[in-house]
DNA sequence: CGTCAGGTTGATTAGGATCAACACAGGTGG
DNA sequence: CCACCTGTGTTGATCCTAATCAACCTGACG
């Protein structure tokens, strides 16, 4: 029924009206948009994309969680970011995925064909600049991660995963100091590039220190996010 | 002299005409362009940009190599890219650097004041789309060092740089067998995530095992390159 | 000739991987 | 209702890769 009430929607009532690729459009041109978008929904654990695929649209998440990830030959896997509500997914200009998407919760998405959507991408100014604004950003927090991934220790990664989640799970732009993990311990460990016992073992030791209460295997709450951010390694910004 | 020759030259004479932001341009984006831009250059270990300070100019390599590179406050660096001839630095719509960028080689650059380039992007598609087209195969460029940043082993890594450098040193699409490094052994750790022993280690391991020979510090040549690849570690594409 | 930057190699350590056992919740089917 | 299974997570013991600490080499340069 959440699926029905956002599927029923226009743009105009749409949650991610404000954030997604179409944000800075007029209403004209969301009406553009609005007729050729169409909704498609991904259970839980279920492929968004392969990579190597013909990718046939693109899109935007409404809700839920997705991973881009990629796997070696002998299963080795690493994630490279998680897509929330109002990340884009696919790449206007390419004819084959070069990573796989996965949909980590139930996931809705407003697709678009591709070939429509490159047609609306080179016609519309709004569009190609907010997918630039969208492009870069997502370039720095990739830099970003690529210094966790290099020089973190395990505990330096699992604080700042812990610290971007409270941040981006808070609506406004403070931090939130309760929130749902959105990740198992697995894609945890996939994401930062441990295994699945080391992220194990410094949740437990974060909390042993109280940095974090676990109130379930989801539910986190921090008690002092200074101290928590001060675990997280210090970068600048 | 080398120098004097670049500066002298207009855009139509321009090495990377055809592949930096520019490339897409007609003749008449490629004068407005030319009225405001700049050559600067800069000696090989001078800082290009400093994370936290304003951006005066974005621009392209014209000529040597830079690094993208993020310190902590203990002085753990990672690398997070090479910038080679016609990449692009900086970022429009922000007006303070989120990473350092540093010369390796005395480096050429053709600027734009940030302001005036910020017009041109919006005022100009074939500027934006060819920016997005970038930013974008940056992204999936950043994306691929994640894999190798945290799923590669030592010996993964090495042999993963170098099958990038040969690639990148061919002109066509080809791999070249024969290349200068063109970083230090430093460097390398920085942009692998690994010290600089376990660096000259695995160099040592791949030349006893003769998967390359070290023609002096700097030279490598690649007997088979099929065999370096296979120790790449097998990741799609 | 001394110094210094860049590089190599060896010995030792440590952080995280691996292997293994177990805990626990939520289904499922008899 | 309970026995059983499966997916997820925790904890312990051990191993191994790469970090650390250290010595030394080489060539460039004042």
């Amino acid at each position: 029924m959440i699926q029905a009430l956002i599927l029923d929607r226009n743009c105009s009532q749409c949650p991610i009206r404000h954030r997604a690729v179409c944000a800075t459009c007029d209403d004209e041109e969301i009406l553009a948009l609005d007729k050729i978008k169409f909704y498609r929904t991904f259970e839980a654990g279920q492929p968004i994309m392969w990579s190597g695929d013909r990718m046939e649209f693109v899109g935007s998440v409404v809700s839920g969680t997705a991973t881009i990830e990629r796997l070696m030959e002998d299963g080795r896997k690493q994630t490279m970011g998680l897509l929330l509500p109002s990340d884009f997914i696919g790449r206007p200009g390419r004819n084959t995925a070069v990573f796989d998407v996965t949909a980590v919760t139930d996931v809705t998405l407003c697709c678009f064909r591709r070939e429509s959507f490159e047609k609306m991408v080179a016609e519309t100014p709004h569009i190609s600049q907010r997918m630039l604004e969208m492009a870069l950003d997502e370039l720095d927090a990739a830099r970003d991660w690529m210094l966790l991934l290099g020089r973190k220790t395990a505990r330096e990664k699992i604080a700042t995963f812990l610290m971007m989640v409270a941040r981006r799970t808070s609506i406004d732009d403070t931090v939130a100091t309760r929130f749902e993990l959105p990740l198992t311990r697995e894609a945890m460990a996939d994401f930062l590039g441990l295994t699945i016992e080391t992220v194990s073992r410094n949740f437990s030791a974060l909390r042993k220190d109280k940095l974090i209460v676990l109130e379930d295997k989801r539910g986190v709450s921090i008690p002092d996010i200074d101290a928590l951010q001060a675990e997280a390694g210090s970068d600048a910004p």
